[in-house]
DNA sequence: ATGGTCGACTCTCGA
């Protein structure tokens, strides 16, 4: 099986779906509206949108034939979907009792083609000692009951966006130096770990088992982008059945090299009828 | 390589 994305852009009847972080999506546009038309990515995910929704850029998606939903918050945080085909059954947050606005602006859900989309801005955490470190733990406990009830349903199912984990050794430039990181502590590792064990496959890792390709590298040391020295935190899991029609899984690092790019990549997975 | 760079929006916070 042909599993090169770029001999695959152009056949009929391959699903993309794709995640990036924007890091503002306003100031992202130069970056995202050539990418969709370029790669004809039929869903994608965007993350830390930074924008209200009554200013969420709608025209210029559908101006590109793309129908947007979206559910921001002003300055922080933020998640949309950029879809070619209308989706059914948005919802926004951790549909449970403790869900707050800033939830609902880190989770944003809906089914597109039979395929149940869950799009994340997982919290980063600030450090190990600080309350919202545990928020974080707390939010990927949260994260699994959801996906628990969505399985119920009975569909594929894709979760992706910026889940803030690098999971494994080989997932962070330097892991002896990261252990109490954040993006990398034993326990939001392990908290990864579970929502896994509910029953997803890391879709990046099932095309490439060791590579060292990294979705984010930090704004503030620039040297590290040129010496490949990130994290993969953004992710696509998914349940076996799309795993299984998965063709491709690619980090796009291309859009990383243009003016004033996000500090996160695209990340894309194909999938086959 | 222990600092540095972004974006939103007031001015400092978050990443």
């Amino acid at each position: 099986m042909d599993t090169d994305p770029k001999k695959t852009e152009n056949i009929e009847n391959i699903t993309k779906i794709a995640t990036f972080n924007t890091n503002s999506i306003r100031s992202r546009l130069h970056i995202i509206l050539p990418w969709l038309i370029e790669k004809n990515v039929d869903a994608l995910c965007l993350q830390e949108i930074k924008v209200e929704n009554k200013n969420f850029p709608l025209s210029e998606f559908e101006n590109i034939g793309y129908k947007a939903y979206f559910s921001g918050m002003k300055s922080y945080n933020g998640v949309a979907i950029i879809a070619k085909e209308a989706m059914e059954d948005i919802r926004v947050g951790l549909e449970d009792q403790e869900n707050s606005p800033e939830d609902s602006a880190r989770l944003i859900s809906g089914i597109y083609k039979g395929i149940q989309i869950i799009n994340c801005y997982v919290p980063q955490g600030k450090e190990i000692e600080n309350p919202s470190y545990q928020y974080k733990l707390n939010w990927f406990t949260r994260l699994g009951a959801l996906l628990n009830a969505k399985f119920k349903n009975n569909l594929p199912v894709l979760l992706c966006g910026d889940l803030n984990v690098a999971p494994e050794w080989e997932d962070v430039y330097e892991p002896e130096k990261l252990a109490d990181h954040v993006c990398f502590h034993i326990d939001v590792r392990n908290a990864f770990k579970s929502i896994i064990e509910l029953g997803l496959i890391d879709l990046f890792r099932k095309f490439h088992p060791n590579e060292k390709q990294y979705t984010f590298f930090d704004y503030r040391t620039p040297w590290l982008l040129k010496k490949n020295k990130g994290w993969r935190i953004d992710h696509i899991l998914v349940t076996p059945e799309l795993a299984e029609k998965s063709i491709f899984c690619e980090i796009d690092m291309e859009p990383r090299f243009k003016e004033k790019p996000s500090d996160h990549t695209f990340l894309v997975g194909g999938f086959g009828g």
